[in-house]
DNA sequence: CGCATATGTTGACATCAGCAACATTAAGAC
DNA sequence: GTCTTAATGTTGCTGATGTCAACATATGCG
């Protein structure tokens, strides 16, 4: 009776049930957003994506804002992974610090709508368990090394959002198009351009 | 026959031509904009507060966009007026630069709606002459100060990107309420923040 | 005065978010 | 197996919006 494919969560659309509507939603939406952009991602188009009506994503999202807090979230479970991917193999505090800040520029520049998108939508964000073990994991390791960094005194807390900031005003500012495009022209280029971001004084080329 | 009160551009609802439509529509849009956020933003909105029909926008501004894009050139001018006179002023390139950071998250705090606007559109904004002065200034004096705390060798440009990212990243960071409201509390923790972010390792509290 | 241009208005269209009423399916109780 | 019930999807609607076209009015210049 019961076979494997059947159990799985396959994408049917020749069924009056999807299958797994919801995470197709997600799906399309995640597409639609690389493509055109927040502007550009209408719950009717992502329905349309998935073969199903227009109505039917408010069985599985009580709203559109509701459908980009999951996308957003999904993206800061994959940011915080990557963040610590980066930084876990490394044990000297400055080459976390910088491989972290590598790491954060180069998911914004690959995924610049989503990561757009992550720190632009207005609502809290509900966390699960999963992502939040990811985003406790990357705080620990930032704060670590930040404060490993600090002068003695500095509140490791105040460090780590220092060595948060850092980074991320630099990936907002290229995603916006602010700095020269010679500044990342090439990957030496954006590397220098890293590394004098977040390791300030302490940086020499 | 032209006294001063018919040169000035007042805004009269009353005729059917209504004066300085254009300077009307922005204004009500900053007005919309800090009451309800981008998202709240209309162009019918802004007619209406304006006094004027629907489609009157459309004699002042191409698209929706336009008026965005508008609105943005508005705040790059404020916000660069106000780095000028944070800077100007002080000649340690330590405390300059620390003045600006502070002058820019204070900005960012105080019109969070425009700033988050500023950064979000993603129309390349047309810079009338006016604030490109003004952003020429601010960047020099930027440029100049993290030239002078940078190691010998060090690009003066990346250095200017690097003390400009440190800021910027730190207000997205506080807008986006991700970072916990206690480190905001006062404004003595609040500049903490600001001078670890923006001064790393060189600072101690 | 008379005309050209700038500026506003009205009405329309397509799209969208969201709601309500209805249809279909799946899952468990008996 | 059948019945019942909740989950899921559909159709149709409403109000709002961006944008366009056609029309109306005002302003300035000869």
């Amino acid at each position: 009776m019961s076979t494997l494919s059947d159990a799985l969560p396959e994408t049917r659309t020749d069924r009056y049930h999807h299958g797994d509507l919801r995470a197709a939603l997600l799906d399309a939406a995640v597409h639609v957003l690389a493509e055109q952009g927040v502007s550009g991602l209408s719950l009717r188009e992502c329905a349309r994506r998935a073969g199903v009506s227009h109505a039917a994503p408010y069985r599985h999202f009580p709203s559109k804002e509701a459908l980009l807090a999951a996308i957003a979230s999904q993206g800061f479970a994959w940011l915080y992974e990557v963040g610590v991917a980066a930084m876990a193999p490394i044990a000297d505090p400055v080459a976390r610090l910088d491989a972290y800040g590598l790491s954060y520029v180069q998911f914004a520049l690959a995924h610049p709508q989503h990561f757009r998108l992550m720190f632009t939508s207005e609502c809290t964000l509900v966390a699960p368990t999963a992502q939040e073990q990811s985003a406790d994991r990357a705080y620990v390791l930032l704060r670590d090394a930040a404060a490993a960094v600090s002068a003695p005194g500095v509140d490791p807390d105040v460090a780590a959002v220092a060595y948060w900031s850092r980074p991320h005003g630099l990936a907002m500012l290229l995603l916006d198009a602010r700095i020269p495009a010679v500044r990342m022209a090439s990957p030496e280029a954006l590397e220098e351009l890293i590394r004098a971001t977040v390791h300030g004084d302490r940086w020499t080329p």
